[in-house]
DNA sequence: TGGATTATACGACAAATGTCGTTTAATTGC
DNA sequence: GCAATTAAACGACATTTGTCGTATAATCCA
């Protein structure tokens, strides 16, 4: 798995999502998936999954007469990276700010809040160091 | 102050976080000031404030001799905006799962979760809504 | 007053991106 | 066997981005 400092583009990105919650996917199984967000065309798809490839972005193996694809960039570190880059670009570098913006997002609700005390609760007293 | 779908690219968010945080700045003041992170040759900032002029993310105003510099990007809704579309990309969407995974990010020391959660707190009973 | 300095304006480029259409190679049902 | 369907491979393009170098215009000063 590589770990590089890769920077997936956006729509490199969907593809990864959609690879990451189900790693093995045919090109046709990406492109349904994405269908339902993403409205383009089969090949368009196909292209991206080829130079994906060639970055090493992903990896396939043939199953019978079709490839299906794998993820080759770590989720976690990846989600990191894009997020620390932002946080820098962003907001100086300070992840707390921008964990503030977020929180005084419209995108929050009251609800999420909660559930988000409770887990940094949660962290605190099962937070070993 | 245009609200717009635009989409700033990277180069072009730092020079506009360089104007949110001081309205009214020159090429060569943002490009200085940038400098610290940044390192690329004036011109190279000087041309990315002219598209961003055309693309009228910015404004400027003549003052004496020079140009001074003005966003006209929301920062807010810019930033929100950015946001928005990642958790669309990464986190199906939810605003909440994204939280989360900034939360288990090892960037959140355990003294920004506490202030954090203050934050939360505080927002939760004076949170009228 | 003419050269040095400064702020802009322009035009170029290579690389990266997002999108497809067209071909070719297999596979499969009649 | 052969036409229809499916998967892949390629090659093209228009844009967008990031970066500069060069050319101009306006100033300043020795």
């Amino acid at each position: 798995m590589a770990e590089s400092k890769q920077k997936p583009s956006e729509a490199e990105l969907e593809i990864l999502q959609e690879l990451w919650g189900k790693p093995g996917l045919t090109v046709n199984e990406i492109h349904s998936e994405m269908g339902a967000r993403k409205q383009v065309g089969y090949t368009t798809t196909l292209k991206q999954t080829q130079r994906m490839l060639e970055k090493n972005m992903l990896s396939r193996k043939k199953v019978g007469k079709v490839y299906i694809y794998f993820p080759e960039l770590d989720e976690q570190s990846t989600k990191n990276n894009i997020f620390n880059r932002l946080s820098e670009t962003l907001f100086k570098g300070s992840a707390k700010e921008m964990m503030m913006h977020l929180l005084g997002n419209q995108e929050t609700s009251p609800e999420d809040l909660k559930e988000l005390k409770a887990w940094i609760e949660n962290q605190e007293e099962g937070g070993v160091k």
